[in-house]
DNA sequence: AGCGAGATCGGTGATTGGCTTAGAA
DNA sequence: TTCTAAGCCAATCACCGATCTCGCT
């Protein structure tokens, strides 16, 4: 019950394809065989690491979300750390 | 906002359009130029090349997420995701050349074929 | 000082140059040049996100791999057509590939929907870069010999 | 003349993860 | 039902666009 077609390409190609587009296709095929050793096999979990420890530092909300002003200074003798009761609080995002 | 009436809204929508704003694209001209310039035989590239991409992206981006988003309602989901993508490169073959991106294979089984 | 490496990350940024592959070989082997990073080839993720919401009802979720998957597509929809406007180009014998070695790719390669958009794209753009063009040498002198404005709308 | 590559610069939006829960399974 | 994974926030900084010089046609 498989039957590729035959030949020994990549990935076989459905007997068929657009005829405007086939001649390109395997331009196209070997240009990227000709990077295939230059690009990565798989995806990083960042792009850049600077930005990851950026998020990382960040102020969160109590649901995980970035907030602003959590004040930079950590030298409060102060103990209450919220940064104010606002009257309304974590809304819950209706979807 | 349906897959029969996308090409004539864009055309309509171009034709609204007074001046070309060549800045805030959606799209970032480098990043396009430089996506062009990974071709071995490219030499020069003329400015305007990089801006009818940056278009002509924005069509295909919304064209073949159109078509994706209609076998993830014929799933009844409600999240788009990749065997959606592959089956809408199966069904329309404009997206042949993406055959080696998205393999046939990569279509959730139980799903018809054209 | 302060700049600690991580282990995934080929190079920070600073020295990056740019690739440049000779010829001869087919044979991978890891490093044949320099790596290319995602930000190399790819358009950034954020920006197709925003695009890919368009057509997408406005409660419809849309899965990371999705996302990935048409950020990979994209990039070779640009390659694909860039390839053919590109043996256009050296056809003629130019160095330079233009709007309309791009138009005729899309139309050779069966695009067909996108040549009438993007034809009237590409004239309003040259359109707008010669009124700049001439407003700009001109600047004081406001004068009008020539009388063949096929502008339309004016912009408030 | 005009037009594009490459370098430099400064301004800015893409990048980014923890928690909640929608929704895939 | 179980439990994976998408959306949600906004501050930094890598990258994009603007501008220049220098080359080509």
């Amino acid at each position: 019950s498989e039957d590729e077609s035959s030949k020994g390409e990549p990935d076989e190609e459905p007997l068929y394809v657009n005829a405007k587009q086939y001649k390109r296709i395997l331009i196209r095929r070997q240009a990227r065989a000709k990077l295939e050793s230059r690009i990565p096999k798989e995806r990083c979990k960042y792009l850049h690491e600077s930005r990851h420890r950026h998020a990382m530092n960040r102020a969160r909300g109590e649901g995980g979300r970035f907030h602003s002003a959590q004040e930079k200074g950590e030298s409060s003798s102060d103990g209450g750390s919220l940064p104010m009761a606002p009257s309304s609080v974590t809304l819950s995002r209706g979807t | 906002p349906t897959i029969d009436n996308f090409w004539p809204n864009i055309v309509s929508e171009v034709h609204g359009i007074g001046q070309v704003d060549a800045k805030h694209q959606v799209l970032p001209l480098a990043r396009i130029k430089k996506i062009m310039k990974l071709d071995e035989n490219a030499k020069m590239i003329a400015g305007e090349a990089p801006l009818l991409f940056a278009k002509a992206c924005e069509y295909f981006i919304q064209e073949l997420t159109m078509h994706a988003w209609v076998h993830t309602e014929e799933s009844r989901r409600r999240t788009l995701q990749r065997s959606d993508i592959a089956q809408a490169i199966a069904n329309y073959d404009q997206f042949d050349f993406l055959i080696d991106i998205v393999p046939r294979e990569e279509i959730k089984p139980s799903s018809a074929q054209k | 000082m302060s700049n600690s490496e991580d282990s995934q990350q080929y190079i920070t940024d600073m020295m990056v140059k740019e690739e440049d592959e000779a010829s001869g070989d087919e044979s991978d082997k890891q490093d044949n040049g320099i790596m290319l990073r995602e930000q190399d080839r790819f358009l950034p993720i954020c920006n197709i996100i925003k695009i890919m919401k368009v057509p997408v009802p406005q409660n419809g979720k849309i899965a990371k791999d999705a996302r990935e998957c048409i950020q990979e597509c994209v990039s070779e929809f640009i390659s694909f057509i860039s390839s053919e406007a590109i043996e256009r180009s050296v056809a003629e014998n130019r160095k330079t590939v233009n709007g309309d070695d791009l138009i005729a790719a899309f139309g050779n390669l069966g695009f067909d929907n996108y040549v009438e958009p993007l034809q009237i794209y590409l004239n309003k753009y040259r359109e707008s870069n010669k009124a700049d063009r001439n407003l700009f040498m001109d600047t004081n002198f406001a004068q009008n010999e020539d009388g063949s404005t096929t502008n339309e709308g004016a912009k408030p």
